[in-house]
DNA sequence: CGAAGGATTGATTAGTCTCAACGCAAGTGG
DNA sequence: CCACTTGCGTTGAGACTAATCAATCCTTCG
């Protein structure tokens, strides 16, 4: 029989594989406070200082900012077993806000109970350390791509990555995978406008790299779509060596 | 007399008081193994895997990013006081590069002696874990700036942040301070051509905000400056309590 | 049935890029 | 010491990417 493993045990074990005992641990920090956000509803909002760490157990969110005059921008997309600001509390306030793309269901953890997982082990330690600066490489590939791919890329690129961390948790089926996004979250996410996104996503289907449609993406020619996106998965730091 | 505090004191401090023994650990682990790079030279290349972690003690330095065809972003400045990827012995391999922009003065830390900072108080710990997610709230905003201001406002924004982070750690001399990037690198960090960011650095200039020449740069309208590119300096954390 | 959210299309404009050249200052070698 | 180079900033003209504005269509849902 297959143990059951929590979407943050599989996402801290892309660092390396953890003792029982500190799998243990995580499935009880994890277990004590579970809450459900419906789609398209905050949950930690630009001003808050969250008193919990919180957990993606289930489902899609993402990080937002928002300029004075309302443009918004997409920071980054959370999925199962991403860690909301390992240390939210350490700041004093949330810079910017999280939002639920689908229904999410997610633990919060305490204080007391995220800094005993942090010295529970040298091993979670480190793969807690490992997780922050995934976070923190992944948002750099981000900065990167806004600011060096055309739009075309762009998209491509997005796809790309949202595919591997998907594969990396084992949330893919085959060549496909679940995408929430409307063009218009693509559009903040890219830094372009809703209807260019859809002009690119059109060229990405008719150049037979993906198709999207009903929340699904396929990759109809993963190795072209890479190609032209550049992508090259080594900032994901997925390898467990 | 006033006490010597090394830049990582003082960029510390940013998170509030430290006990005057972490401030000697801090002082000790700065101290050992303190090394020169010459302006233009690389200190960590992408693929390297660092033994070291590295402060940056004196001088300007950026992390950067290539793409296979060339194109290059670079994805932050780093100042005195900052830390160059607090766990990069986590990480097997850099997945980009970190180059002096002037002389840099910078510490090399081992992995010993960083763990033993790291656990020495939970101050100290705190304090580190702060500096690490002010390292990734500022690339979120970077982010921000790239996907959502125009190249004028970007500009205005990029040199709003360099004077907060410079006042910070004291070396801003009124309404003036250093400016060592070329309008190329200026380009590079904010996703334009070095051709446009030229006329928006006139722009900004005939619109009487800025002064910029022989690497300095002077906020001759900071009020208005700040207006412009939607600067509101949260997302640094600078705040003492 | 009407309303609402999302995707799509077309026409036009604006912002930024590309290419190409030139100016200037500092550094270098004969 | 001068000719040459090199790096950086500046300027102009034209091309092109992506934004804007404005409809239309489709599906879902109350």
């Amino acid at each position: 029989m297959l143990e059951y493993r929590s979407p943050l045990t599989a996402h801290l074990s892309g660092f390396g594989d953890l003792g029982a005992g500190d799998k243990n641990l995580i499935q009880e920090a994890v277990g004590k406070r579970v809450r459900i956000a419906a789609a398209h509803s905050d949950i930690v909002c630009e001003g808050d200082s969250p008193r919990w760490v919180k957990v993606v157990l289930e489902g899609w969110a993402m990080r937002y900012k928002q300029l004075p005059d309302g443009r918004r921008q997409v920071l980054a997309l959370m999925l199962p077993g991403d860690i909301c600001d390992a240390n939210a509390f350490i700041h004093q306030h949330m810079d910017h806000s999280i939002c639920a793309l689908t229904t999410v269901r997610y633990a919060e953890v305490s204080q007391a109970d995220f800094e005993a997982l942090l010295t529970a082990s040298p091993r979670l330690t480190r793969a807690l350390w490992w997780s922050e600066l995934v976070t923190l490489s992944i948002q750099r590939e981000w900065t990167t791509n806004i600011g060096q791919r055309q739009a075309y890329e762009r998209i491509a690129h997005l796809f790309c990555e949202v595919f591997a961390r998907l594969q990396a948790i084992g949330l893919t089926q085959g060549e496909s995978c679940e995408f929430p996004l409307t063009q218009t979250d693509i559009a903040d996410a890219t830094g372009l406008t809703p209807v260019h996104v859809n002009r690119m996503v059109q060229a990405l289907r008719h150049d037979g790299l993906i198709e999207l449609r009903d929340k699904r993406l396929h990759l109809r020619d993963a190795a072209k779509l890479r190609h032209v996106a550049m992508f090259t998965p080594a900032y994901l730091h997925l390898s467990r060596i």
